[in-house]
DNA sequence: CCGCGATTGTTGGTATACAAGCGGATTTTG
DNA sequence: CAAAATCCGCTTGTATACCAACAATCGCGG
């Protein structure tokens, strides 16, 4: 039992992935003071799909829906996203992005693709790519 | 400009992390239920530190003054951490596990290791070793 | 057509996370 | 030694994030 049971913080993925996101969130944060990556996310996918209910946005951006309910609601109050009602379900509202939703997300579009450059600028081009490979495999 | 403009977000580097980053919080959540994997880091840090000041222990731990506040109130609270007012520096207080965070801590510590073993699992031994050192350089 | 399970959106509760700003203590510096 | 800078812990406010529970609605089987 000599050397079986050290356990180093530091090795661990989920504090290194912790760290990673924390490094990568500062960057973001810096290049688009005006939006959370989360909010991004949610207005990129709707530029995407154009027309969706409110959960399935969710379920495409990988959000709870308690979660994606308040991304919405303050993607809402800044006028970037318009919100209708279903007409055959009653239950759910349709998302749309607005005009300004959608042009902000197009002048956001390069300094997005910048930003995961940025995160990944440690890194050479081939283990960029090694990188995102792996890391797609344990979403 | 055909296809410059394609930004895909299932490409981008913080949307693949903040999705391994939640598979790996609900493989911790199942393993480890009674604590977070923040609270884990702070107890684990704490017994490899023995005796720290509370933002000292935020800082190895990579969390926020007012994070790590919360983190050890809630393990003060389940009497995990003892504190004592610093006897040289009147604004510290020092913490220190109590005998029941360091019994817990030791308990849990094959079980932390096996979550890093299964959040890792869909990768092969070499491609671990890989990502982890890759990983490394991004935080 | 009726009932029952599933889905939709909502709310409340808990837990990170960070920024900003506070008062107080300590250390550095001129 | 006094002023400035720094560090300490705290609080407030905002934003994820997830769970659990909820009412309203939908769809499907009987």
């Amino acid at each position: 039992m000599d050397g079986t049971d050290d356990y180093v913080l530091d090795e661990q993925v989920g504090f290194l992935m912790r760290r990673a996101n924390q490094r990568h969130l500062a960057i973001f944060a810096r290049s688009i003071p005006d939006l959370t990556p989360t909010q991004f996310a949610a207005l990129a996918r709707l530029c995407e799909l154009e027309r969706v209910s409110q959960n399935a946005l969710g379920r495409a951006t990988a959000m709870d829906a308690a979660t994606i309910k308040g991304v919405v609601d303050r993607l809402r109050a800044r006028g970037l996203v318009e919100v209708t009602p279903d007409e055959v379900d009653q239950r759910r509202v349709v998302l749309a992005p607005s005009e300004a939703g959608r042009a902000l997300f197009r002048s956001l579009q390069a300094r997005a693709a910048s930003i995961t450059a940025e995160t990944l600028a440690p890194l050479s081009d081939g283990e960029r790519e090694t990188f995102l490979s792996l890391l797609r495999r344990l979403v």
